[in-house]
DNA sequence: TATTGTTATACTCTATAACTATA
DNA sequence: TATAGTTATAGAGTATAACAATA
């Protein structure tokens, strides 16, 4: 059994199964796509977090991702010898170091987020518009996220 | 961001975010149902291998799986400690190790499969049965499975 | 010479705990 | 005393490569 292949029966029958598998290969296509560009995922998530809120405490960013302190670290020292983001002083507050990302980051960010799109949308591509947005909906519903 | 909570916008309206979070969060779920048996997703799954070929060489179970050898190896070690299940010799092929569940490991198995399906009938409680059809549905094509 | 299984080893990713500096 | 950030360390999980026995 390998990725490329459709899963075999009774496994392509069960929808925990189905669900596991079809987003490790989403998670997959998405690191590959990425790597070109020299990131992982949590670099993006990272990046994406900082461009909404520029000038975050490292610590906003742990609480608005899954990644605890010591890897947002290691995250963010990537990132700046990258050149793609900057750590500043906070003024009001000494401890704190105030996150940005720098015009190269930002490029890079957009330039993740194509690669990023172009991937979902070969993936997705055996669905067509209705049933993506079905999909989309049932898996929202299932996330438990609002309609 | 934690697993309990609903993802944020604008992640929750991504089907790809969307697929990859609800296959981690079930496969979390899938393991803490196995954990009070003392297994983990891999024993599971050779576990179910081996019941549906009895007496495969390693081998066989590592081209039906996305285990490689040294783990199946380890796996199957474990398997033996727990005296689930047994190698014995290949009549025909003294390279062999022909693998078989025990007597203990068919119940634990059973049991295992049971945890499974509560723990999956937990995770997609949120769907009723119609929407649940058209979501395995659009999965399978997904994952280029057959319909 | 190729195949089966095994072992030893290395690597990736992440988490834990202890530490420094500020508040 | 608590918080922000950092470092060092350990752990799980998996993969790679070398090896012994057998074909």
């Amino acid at each position: 059994m390998r990725f490329d292949d459709p899963p075999p029966e009774p496994l392509a029958s069960a929808p925990g199964f189905l669900l596991s598998w079809n987003g490790q290969r989403i998670a997959r296509s998405f690191a590959a796509a990425l790597e070109p560009l020299g990131l992982r995922p949590p670099h993006f998530g990272v990046m994406t977090l900082i461009e909404a809120n520029p000038g975050s405490a490292q610590r906003e960013l742990v609480e608005r991702s899954m990644i605890d302190a010591s890897t947002m670290v290691a995250v963010i020292d990537e990132l700046e010898e990258r050149g793609l983001a900057q750590r500043r002083a906070d003024p009001g507050d000494r401890r704190k170091r105030a996150v940005y990302l720098t015009p190269t980051g930002k490029r890079t960010l957009e330039r993740a987020r194509t690669a990023a799109m172009e991937t979902a949308r070969a993936i997705f591509d055996p669905l067509d518009q209705r049933e993506l947005e079905t999909l989309t909906k049932l898996l929202r519903k299932l996330a438990g996220a609002g309609p």
